[in-house]
DNA sequence: GCTTCCATGTAATAGGTTACATGATTTG
DNA sequence: CAAATCATGTAACCTATTACATGGAAGC
């Protein structure tokens, strides 16, 4: 339901930005982990909101680095805003292939599931120390509260893959005596 | 990098199945909640899939209910599925509107946050509740892993939603008020 | 010297979703 | 009587990802 334009919208109302800093809050940013945009769809969004006159632009020039266009939303495109805000979200969608892998562990060869487990905490550990440096910075109660969600669920995920990872693992044994020299 | 067609080959290798039975296993089955794929792309994948010699089927009448496909993996299908899952899984994916919302609390009328939060709790205990079946009914380690792993996210993000809904909904103590009456 | 960061943008492609078409039967 | 279930399939559409193009500066 909402698509990259209107993700936009939701950023530009939190302060002027650029495409680049934009997609920069979909990996890091407060909207991080749970939103995603590329460049090849933000700045044809960017663009096109400008022709409709949900946005402007200012011309910015820096020393050493590329020029910018700093985006604003105009009122029309804060209404337009709160507007979309009066729908209902879409569900959540999760999709995790290390789960799709982990349902067919007994097919893989030896050690290669420890392998994956090690590789999905690392990865999910990355992502809990991204998210408690974000909730220490949060501004708002909205910022707080979603910080708050994913660290509640990375947690959960992280002591769950380490206390039954020997349900996917015990298969190959082998491996693991291997490993354990 | 998984795409239907490799999701197919994955369902097959658990046993025999129709498009329209494959279909279901994405939305309560073993795979529900964590992958996706529609009646769209699933039987054309099933097609191409037979023609490139890695599935076969036979037709299965019945009475009262339309003829059924069903599918099974050829030798050549078993061993390309097996060759698929020695590639590494993606990342997972988190796309929540929900969470979105949540950033703009502020921006909604009074109680809508509430009502927002309410319905997602309902979609989340709802999935619990499939999941908790499904645990029940799993055959094999991965299937328990697995869906041990949705019970403790689902369990996780229950827990936190009902702990921290005051933080997005103080601002529309009106509408509380209201509410409570 | 190589890689990464900053910064914007286009074009081709691929992939899947949505909607449509059909129809008998069971359930509410 | 209406709606949901079972069952397969096609076609139009759309959206977004990927790759490409460009280029200076700073860090390693």
């Amino acid at each position: 339901m909402l698509d990259v334009r209107t993700l936009c919208l939701g950023v530009l109302h939190r302060g002027d930005s650029t495409g680049y800093e934009i997609k920069k809050m979909f990996e890091e940013g407060p909207f991080g982990h749970f939103l995603e945009a590329s460049y090849g769809s933000i700045y044809p969004a960017l663009t096109r909101l400008t022709e409709e006159g949900l946005l402007s632009f200012r011309d910015e020039r820096q020393k050493g680095r590329p020029d910018k266009k700093v985006y604003t939303l105009t009122d029309r495109g804060r209404t337009r805003f709160k507007e979309a805000l009066l729908g209902q979200p879409a569900e959540d969608k999760f999709r995790s292939e290390f789960l799709f892998f982990s349902l067919f562990a007994e097919l893989l060869p030896p050690g290669h599931m420890a392998r994956l487990i090690d590789r999905q905490l690392a990865l999910i550990k990355d992502k809990a120390r991204v998210i408690e440096d974000r909730q220490a910075h949060a501004k708002t109660d909205g910022a707080r509260f979603v910080s708050g969600f994913g660290q509640a669920l990375y947690h959960a995920a992280i002591e769950y893959l380490e206390n039954n990872r020997t349900m996917l693992e015990q298969e190959d044994s082998v491996g693991q005596l291997q490993n354990a020299q």
